[in-house]
DNA sequence: ACCTGAACACCGTTCAAGT
DNA sequence: ACCTGAACACCGTTCAAGT
């Protein structure tokens, strides 16, 4: 997983896997049918925790639901570990059915969650749904957008879309 | 070219290319230094079009800054071939520091652009550019989003984010 | 100026054989 | 139950040789 993070999915390749883990590329044969079986155990790893993982990072940012919201698009997001890894899978998912079916399950899970927050904000249900993709949109184009000065998305940025959205 | 749109950069081969083009793989290597080179012609030939083009289309729609906005979002967008091109450079620049700063460059720009029509339509200037960076992260949010129901970037949407920046 | 053909390295895949 | 070793195919790269 941190070699799809860091090198995207075309990195994760059977013998220098084999190689890091001291066995030779054959064995790799016992455990996964192929290269591919690999990459599907990959993305069902990440269905797994992907959901969890941005709703628990919201949770942890107290009950109002405003403060939570704040929580999901500090600027950190696109930065960290997880962020990284997320990147990898969406570009990844641009040329892979299976992948692109994982991620829109996801991102539906997360728009319904934070569709519900704006909701309990006294946004009305139609609104909020329009509003919710805005802010989701934008996430994910942080996560792609060029890591310049320029388009850097900082923290006046997400002000702007907290004062539009609510 | 469209083949990178349709398969992403790890599937522009020399071999394949070869075939294709009814030569031996051999004789690539005397139009370019190697794969690697062939990739670097491939982003600067995006990099002379990816500007010009967007900006031709905002032109196409009008005299008006707010007409001209309207097409920039037209959710066209991501799906046609310049959006395939376009997705598949992003997620290029991902695992590649030289496509990274070329998509710099345009998303530069783009933004320089946009943030211009905005001031046209009487958005003083700081202002201007926080709701462009949000429209257009919003943009390249669509073309990675999932091509879901939910997710869809369908028109209410736009006029939505259209509503909250103007 | 452009192409071929052969060679070599890297990696995915298979499979018989080992422990 | 898991691993090795050898074999084969695919493709990137080099280069001497051809036209």
């Amino acid at each position: 997983m941190s070699l799809l993070a860091r090198e995207g999915i075309d990195a994760v390749r059977v013998e220098p896997l084999a190689e890091r883990l001291g066995v030779t590329k054959g064995s790799f044969y016992w455990h996964f049918k192929d290269r591919a079986a690999l990459h599907a155990a990959m993305l069902e790893a990440w269905r797994g925790v992907a959901t969890y993982e941005i709703i628990a990072r919201l949770e942890a940012g107290g009950p109002s639901a405003e403060e939570r919201l704040r929580r999901l698009i500090e600027p950190t997001a696109s930065r960290g570990k997880a962020g990284r890894l997320e990147t990898a899978i969406r570009s990844w998912a641009h040329n892979d059915a299976a992948a692109a079916k994982v991620v829109a399950g996801i991102d539906e899970e997360r728009i319904a969650y934070v569709a519900q927050l704006l909701r309990e904000m006294g946004i009305d249900p139609e609104t909020a749904l329009l509003r919710t993709k805005i802010l989701y949109l934008a996430l994910i184009g942080s996560f792609f957008a060029a890591q310049s000065d320029q388009l850097q998305a900082g923290p006046e940025l997400w002000k702007e879309i907290m004062r539009l959205i609510k």
